[in-house]
DNA sequence: CAGGCACTACACTATAATAGTATACATTTC
DNA sequence: GAAATGTATACTATTATAGTGTAGTGCCTG
């Protein structure tokens, strides 16, 4: 029912790195955001694979975002962890729902296109939200 | 990420007795539906005490639809079993976030509105399906 | 008015998904 | 070349979901 925590860490974890603007390691981000540092790690490998943000081996190495705030959404952030939301299992392609109304593999019911349709709107929203306005709201409160 | 399966059989399970107009016993509904019988029934107590359906006991017994379908939309079913559709946990009002930006109990960081007001939006959406339009799409295809 | 049918109640177990950890390794900078 | 830092993979723990066991209650029918 709910996103994962991991994906919520996720989203923490890259708008830390958002506002810091600058290069961090992931000890600093694991205690700026809560996350403990294996977690961590393990999220951050996820961002540094869907090329959200770029890490550097080494000593001062670490992480920093890997491209233009305006072209970071918290559905890139929530996707990369959990994959496309979707509000039932039926909407998985590899799902098979086992209803008698349904045939192999592919879900036909009369809910499969609500849930479809409610799922992308979810996806819509999530993509409408940029980390550059979410910095930007945080810097001017109101 | 997903609702869970109980929801989901939930709401086949009114479905089921929406289509069919008649009483049911919990035995038919399973089968119909494919659900395990057991699962049903303690489905089908949810739904009785929520108001949703009328249970009658002994022999011809079963259960029937207990108000107009106009009146039972997909929330209805689906908040039974599962409350709320919250997409964070941190909607939830008993969660603590534990992240440093938040107070006790009541987490306040940018992402709760972002997150309440899709929640929100999927709830109305789900509020907007009545299974009086669902039976109605189905006995008249197209 | 008794017997069985059908739902009720609650507590328990099994399974799967999520969350978190251990260990070994690969680069990079000083 | 030693310490700092990220990488990779496999493992364990915890929690939530899914499903079961057993006993009980009320109602209809013969």
């Amino acid at each position: 029912m709910h996103i994962t925590l991991e994906a919520d860490y996720a989203v923490r974890i890259v708008h830390c790195l958002a506002k810091s603007g600058r290069r961090m390691d992931a000890k600093s981000i694991a205690e700026e955001t809560g996350v403990t540092l294996r977690f961590s790690l393990k999220i951050l490998r996820k961002l540094v694979s869907a090329g959200i943000i770029k890490s550097y081996k080494g000593t001062q190495g670490g992480y920093e975002i890997a491209r233009p705030l305006e072209e970071i959404t918290l559905n890139d952030v929530i996707q990369t962890v959990e994959g496309p939301f979707a509000l039932s299992r039926c909407l998985r392609e590899d799902y098979d729902c086992g209803q008698t109304c349904c045939g192999e593999g592919e879900c036909d019911c009369v809910f499969r296109d609500i849930y479809g349709e409610i799922s992308q709107q979810v996806q819509n929203k999530l993509t409408s939200v940029r980390f550059s306005d979410l910095v930007k709201k945080e810097e001017q409160p109101q």
